[in-house]
DNA sequence: CGGAAAGGTGAATCAGTTGTCATATTGTTG
DNA sequence: CAACAATATGACAACTGATTCACCTTTCCG
């Protein structure tokens, strides 16, 4: 978002895919391969050593090249950070999105969201970590990931009150109520531990949703 | 927890309010204050420069002490973090405790809850960042941070369910999805952009709480 | 009052990191 | 295959910032 965008409108930009900014972008194929070779490894030496833990020796080293090389294709440690949160936020909202494409109905949806982000999240444990620090390193590309899952979010909440699926109210709040929700929700039981399962944390917010906390108009569903 | 607690079990240990641990826990008043002023100055300066950017000598500068005199009291950076931890975490606990104790019941609660915690955010952005980055500096104070939080709002829900205020179901889990959603909206509307009320957004969540996000039994309260 | 304990100082040390660069290797192209 | 461009290397210069320490000042108390 940040590059040549408002400058040149008009041109594509070839080599733009796989290689945003950076000193150099990958020219070749090999360079390519290195580039995302050094990326993955970052993604997980961040997840594990943490931002600022780790060094770029370590990266290097896991990636399987020299200190030098990671300037070829980086200006530095934050802006490879950014490039992974893009990269990382585009995998998960690609993920989420595939999961819940044939719900039936908002509640499903919320569901089948939720079961698959703690699942993402258990099978993906350094999107936690990278995404959290990124937050204190350059608030601006946490507040993006955000925003963007949340506009998401949003559009569909929006689309489920148009069909009566849920109750009229302010649903950006209630993007962010939810986006919290799962956030810790995951934090504690798909990273800390695992000692109750998805299905009844699932059916724990199935029923908020369904009933919220109160009694009344109880046993609405089974 | 780390200190002579398993050694002398016995011996109470004076002078340990005011003073986890640490090389020396001051003897005077004089100490007292100082390590006050150092403690103090160390909230400001995470806040807003974040642990790592703050250097021990932007903490000492803001107490206006020398760089030694920080390690008379202690032992390193990580050490005063988590003592802010530990500090902040009883101040908020208490503050939000105070505020809730005149309320009538679980949702009433929970309404004046956030609210406190929103307003209290808003007044003390660094408990926000103070906290998240210890989660990756320390990942035990953060979970002693928010498990001793989960800790007394389970109590509460678990007496809300006995008295039928509210319906059955995994506390635990709740627990952990509420603070999840305070923690999202304080982010958004408390700490980033004030563009919803508080009002709006207690209103919001309270709605969710007693009619959950369906539309069915509508209009159960004005 | 006088000596000892507590508190305070800040320059110096020291470990660890980033980013650079001269050089070597690999790939591409006419 | 010659010449050039792209990649890759890894030692190291330059820097940052935490912690130490020998010494000074203040406070406490018999």
């Amino acid at each position: 978002m940040t590059r040549t965008a408002s400058l040149k409108t008009a041109t594509p930009d070839p080599a733009d895919d796989a290689a945003q900014a950076g000193p150099g972008a990958p020219k070749t194929a090999r360079g390519a391969r290195t580039r995302a070779r050094i990326l993955k490894a970052a993604e997980d030496t961040f997840g594990t050593l943490g931002y600022h833990r780790a060094g770029i020796s370590d990266i290097t080293r896991a990636a399987g090249v020299a200190q030098g090389t990671f300037y070829t294709y980086f200006a530095g440690k934050e802006e490879i950070l950014r490039e992974l949160v893009r990269d990382m936020g585009h995998q998960v909202r690609a993920h989420l999105a595939a999961e819940i494409v044939d719900a039936g109905d908002r509640l499903q949806a919320e569901e089948k969201g939720l079961r698959a982000f703690l699942q993402y999240l258990f099978e993906h444990p350094s999107l936690y970590r990278v995404l959290q620090e990124a937050q204190f390193v350059d608030e601006s590309i946490y507040r993006e990931y955000y925003e963007a899952f949340g506009r998401g979010y949003l559009r569909m909440l929006a689309d489920a009150t148009r069909k009566g699926e849920i109750r009229a109210g302010n649903n950006e709040v209630r993007v962010w109520a939810l986006m919290g929700m799962s956030n810790f929700l995951g934090l504690r039981y798909a990273l800390w531990d695992r000692d109750v399962s998805f299905d009844e944390i699932v059916a724990t917010i199935s029923d908020l949703f369904r009933n919220g906390l109160t009694l009344e108009g109880p046993e609405k569903n089974p």
